[in-house]
RNA sequence: GGGUCGGUGCCCGAGUGGCCAAAGGGAGCGGACUGUAAAUCCGCCGGCAUCGCCUACGUAGGUUCAAAUCCUACCCGGCCCA
């Protein structure tokens, strides 16, 4: 009762965006809301160096509960992450040695801070590594400590062992004790770290109620959960990759900030609403607002703008999202190629796939389709002939044709070279200035 | 361990000596229409700057004028028996 500044809406606010799939007893978690500052734990396992977009409702959720007054505990999960998911069906992973561990760490921390502040004044959030607690735990201590207070039964009910049973392939011992880890998590943090909630996807439902019963069955203390929806696109697949199959990492090392705005920006109008809610901290009527705008001259995109530079501003700064919206107003806008000015060219250079070039190559018959391959444009010469012969190539906003030369005079301030492929991707070839 | 069926292009899946770079579907790419949308229609979709040649149908050999298709060995997977 120290503090009573938490934001007595958060839960209904959740609910409403729809983010509300799971809880254990809701009035006893607004109950407990209600009496003060409470701490929350949601777990991302650093598995690779960066984290994506699967994980920014975790995120998210974690900064709105920091927002109503909550502390946040991210924990990234070292030791959880070293065993990682064994379900693929080549050989068992091994442990990530020290080294990739701490590597996926250095990457993932970043991305943490930009959602929640460690830094605050009254409810700083705090990073963990559940290796610190479960690195030397003993086999035998685990069995009696964690182990005898669940039992099989239990654990096979779950729906995601369950589903795992049934099916040809089986489940490892090590995938199944992997739910016992994290139940210890959250007991230990309950224990250790005042931590009485953990949040979570919808697929960590299991999990997560696990350990809220073991935190009843070893402490007699009263856990709260919360899980929300998977983000799913219409047609059901994850959300996790762009049509190309490509991750949506939110390192922008490993997606650029433009490529990322992009795939915002070619967002469904349907969708519109569930990722603004979703994604963003526009508040329910700011959303409603933006959709309705948007519903009245949905040719405009709007809410695809909006929503592109919201989460891109979030994930890598309003900086870096400034870049990636100019880039795309310079390339999309319809100003032509040649209006461009020398500083956006160099944005464009940041935020397209680059290439170097040299100018020796310019102005030289037959330069045409290894152009397009060096630039990344094609995979192949054959793949190259074959875009020239439909007809799906353009030098800055001209088509060009199979006999085309790029020379000099296609150079944009003396240097670059815009070159289309179809209507919404671009590649730059960087000559240099003149030597 | 024995038997049996199978391993085909990004995925699924036809093809059982020449007409096979390999049907069909999906994904993907380009074009038209558009709103950098959806739906629809058209085209492409191994490589070689391409009317011909090369590389490909689990791996390695073999038979044949000719093999994804037949033979042998091996590897891998499903099912049945033990």
């Amino acid at each position: 009762m120290r503090h009573m500044s938490t934001d007595p809406n958060l839960l209904d606010d959740l609910i409403a965006r729809g983010l509300m799939q799971d809880t254990t007893d809701l009035e006893a978690l607004a109950q407990r809301l209600k009496e003060g500052p409470i701490s929350v734990y949601c777990g991302f396992d650093p598995t690779a160096q960066s984290l994506h977009v699967g994980n920014l409702i975790g995120l998210l959720t974690l900064a709105r509960f920091q927002r109503a007054g909550h502390r946040p505990l991210p924990l990234a999960g070292g030791a959880t992450g070293m065993i990682g998911d064994p379900s693929g069906k080549s050989s068992e992973r091994n442990l990530l040695d020290d080294d990739a561990l701490a590597a996926n760490l250095a990457g993932i921390v970043p991305i943490l801070r930009q959602f929640v502040d460690f830094e605050a004044d009254e409810n700083p959030a705090k990073l963990l590594d559940n290796r610190a607690w479960t690195i030397s735990v003993s086999i035998l201590d685990f069995l009696r400590d964690v182990g005898k207070h669940v039992t099989v039964n239990q654990m096979v009910a779950k729906e995601s062992v369950k589903n795992r049973m049934e099916g040809a392939d089986g489940i490892s011992f090590t995938e199944f004790s992997y739910m016992l880890l994290q139940a210890n998590d959250f007991a230990w943090l309950f224990e250790n770290e005042g931590v009485e909630m953990q949040i979570g996807g919808s697929d960590q439902w299991g999990n997560i109620s696990l350990g809220v019963d073991l935190v009843r069955r070893r402490t007699g203390g009263k856990a709260h959960a919360l899980t929300w929806p998977l983000l799913v696109r219409k047609d059901g697949t994850k959300y996790g990759k762009t049509a190309g199959g490509e991750t949506l990492w939110l390192d922008a090392a490993m997606m650029s900030p433009y490529r990322f705005y992009q795939t915002w920006m070619q967002s469904e109008d349907d969708e519109l609403r569930k990722l603004l809610l979703w994604l963003t901290f526009l508040s329910i009527d700011e959303v409603d607002a933006v959709v309705a705008e948007h519903a009245e001259a949905p040719h405009v995109r709007l809410g695809q703008k909006r929503l592109a530079k919201e989460i891109t501003s979030l994930v890598h700064g309003v900086d870096a999202a400034s870049g990636a919206i100019e880039a795309s107003e310079a390339v999309f806008g319809g100003a032509p190629v040649e209006a461009l000015s020398a500083m956006t060219f160099e944005i464009l250079a940041d935020e397209l796939p680059t290439t170097n070039v040299d100018r020796s190559r310019l102005d030289v018959d037959d330069n045409l389709v290894s152009l397009l391959v060096e630039g990344g444009v094609a995979k192949s010469k054959s793949e190259a002939g074959r875009l020239l012969d439909q007809n799906g190539i353009s030098f800055n906003d001209t088509k060009i044709s199979s006999e085309t030369v790029a020379t000099r005079a296609d150079l944009q301030h003396d240097r670059f070279l815009l070159i289309r492929k179809g209507k919404k991707s671009m590649f730059l070839l960087d000559f240099g200035g003149p030597s």
